[in-house]
DNA sequence: TACGGAAACG
DNA sequence: CGTTTCCGTA
């Protein structure tokens, strides 16, 4: 059923070793809904995969204002999307028209007068997959959506810097301020409740050890070092990796491990708040197994961040973080901290994974580019399997499975690690400076959990998340 | 090149 | 629901 084809990106990140490791998208963030079957994975969050990657750089790219990325090679594009959904015959119109179908959706927008160039909402983008996070902690986002579905601009950009900033605590802006997770944390109420992770995404990514954020860290790296405090880093390869295909091959990376541990992991990578969450035995690194080496000392990928105590979060703009949204409260569901951490544990996933091979994998920027397309063998990279793409592709070998190959420059990818690269997002301004971090609590070295088995009740919780994404809309 | 309606699909 | 496919229009 459905497909192997599984993909590529994720299953075989080009940069295994280095990227990372963490977290990805939890589970949840790329279900539908509550839709319990069909998780496949969506458009946007593949377009900002691939913008994540430097491989695909000469392919699609951040380029102008925030959030706005070019598309270099559309039919390539298409094609790498075609192989991930498994539909052979998926061509640059079609998926056009898949992104015109976000316009409304005010996840995307063209920015108009330039070719092949689109630009993110983010702050939908965030709601849409970080229901639970509460948006107190980020006015912006919801300013921003605000802003930008409200009649005011809506071309506008979507998040801006300094929403951004809000969102980094290290962003200088930030200043401090309240932090976030103290406020979700503590409040599972009326606030708690729905969380909507959205500020976490971003800042998601693990100084350490993942890439950068969206934003942040956009190929034009602006601030070298630029540590992200959490480790959470939504957008890394690894979170992408589980939720389409279901079957994941026998040796992929990401291997059943993953899932298991995922909770922990994830709370582990979590600030503050949600890793306190963790039940006390259970940290552990396990997940990921590895991927770097370090294991003994440090987990390697479990990049917990220093709680960012004072960082504050901008409420400033809106008023109050309250605010500007309107239904807020409303909905709300109370989660209880607890559930909390149930929820995100679930989808986190990853792991580590990283799978440690470290082979190379090569850009497709050069691959072929010349002669575009065949469908032939080309895949190239990305593909790990094809085995079965459903029904459609039955017919068409387009994307058999090529491997990828080579290498490629991973050093750079370290760096990046460190600060730059391939940061999800476009370029930001300026970024700052690190700011020090507070020592998290409740970092240390994980236990193994108990079992975990995140439960039914997690999902069901995440069900409700789900809602509320729908309904910030 | 871009847009959006409409139908269909999983 | 989120596309995928097809298509007419600008």
């Amino acid at each position: 059923m459905d497909c192997n084809c599984v993909s590529d990106l994720l299953l075989t990140p080009p940069v295994p070793a280095l990227w990372t490791p963490g977290i990805a998208f939890p589970e949840w963030a790329y279900k539908p809904e509550s839709s319990p079957g069909s998780r496949q994975i969506q458009l946007w969050h593949f377009i900002l995969e691939l913008l994540q990657k430097e491989e695909y750089q000469g392919v699609i790219a951040w380029q102008g204002d925030y959030g706005e990325f070019v598309i270099k090679d559309p039919d390539e594009v298409a094609r790498l999307w075609g192989i991930r959904k498994c539909k052979p015959h998926m061509n640059y119109d079609k998926l056009s028209r898949a992104l015109r179908y976000y316009y409304n959706k005010r996840i995307l927008h063209k920015t108009k007068g330039k070719r092949f160039t689109y630009k993110f909402n983010f702050s939908k983008v965030v709601l849409v997959n970080y229901p639970l996070l509460d948006m107190a902690s980020s006015p912006f986002l919801l300013a921003q959506n605000h802003f930008n579905g409200g009649a005011a601009t809506p071309d506008c950009s979507p998040v801006t810097p300094e929403a951004l900033q809000t969102l980094f605590p290290r962003l200088p802006e930030s200043g401090r301020g309240p932090s976030l997770f103290e406020r979700n944390a503590g409040a599972p109420g009326p606030d708690g409740d729905k969380l909507r992770l959205d500020t976490f995404p971003f800042l998601g990514s693990g100084a350490p050890c993942y890439s950068k954020p969206p934003s942040l860290l956009g190929p034009y790296p602006r601030s070298p070092s630029f540590d992200y405090p959490w480790g959470f880093n939504p957008y890394l390869p690894g979170a992408f990796s589980l939720n389409n295909c279901p079957k994941l091959p026998p040796g992929s990376l990401y291997s059943s491990h993953f899932y298991p541990n995922q909770l922990q992991s994830s709370l582990s990578q979590l600030p503050h708040p949600f890793s306190s969450l963790l039940p006390p035995g259970d940290a552990a690194g396990t997940e990921r197994g590895g991927t770097n080496g370090s294991a003994g000392g440090q987990p390697p990928r479990l990049c917990i961040p220093p709680y960012p105590g004072s960082l504050s979060l901008g409420r400033t703009e809106l008023g109050n973080g309250g605010t500007g949204v309107g239904d807020r409260e409303r909905g709300e569901i109370g989660v209880p901290a607890g559930a909390l951490g149930l929820g995100l544990g679930l989808g986190l996933g990853l792991g580590g994974v990283t799978v440690g091979s470290g082979g190379g994998h090569q850009s497709p920027s050069e691959r072929r580019k010349g002669v575009k397309q065949d469908p032939e063998s080309d895949s190239e990279l990305e593909i790990t399997d094809l085995s079965d793409c459903s029904s459609e592709n039955e017919n068409e070998p387009d994307f058999s499975l090529g491997k990828e190959p080579v290498l490629g420059a991973r050093s750079h990818l370290l760096e990046a690690k460190s600060g730059g690269l391939g940061g999800i997002l476009p370029p930001l301004s300026s970024l700052p400076p690190a700011v020090s971090p507070h020592p998290l609590k409740s970092l240390g070295p994980l236990t193994p959990p108990p079992s975990l088995s995140p439960s039914l009740s997690m999902v069901e919780r995440h069900r409700e998340t789900d809602t509320l994404k729908v309904a910030h809309s």
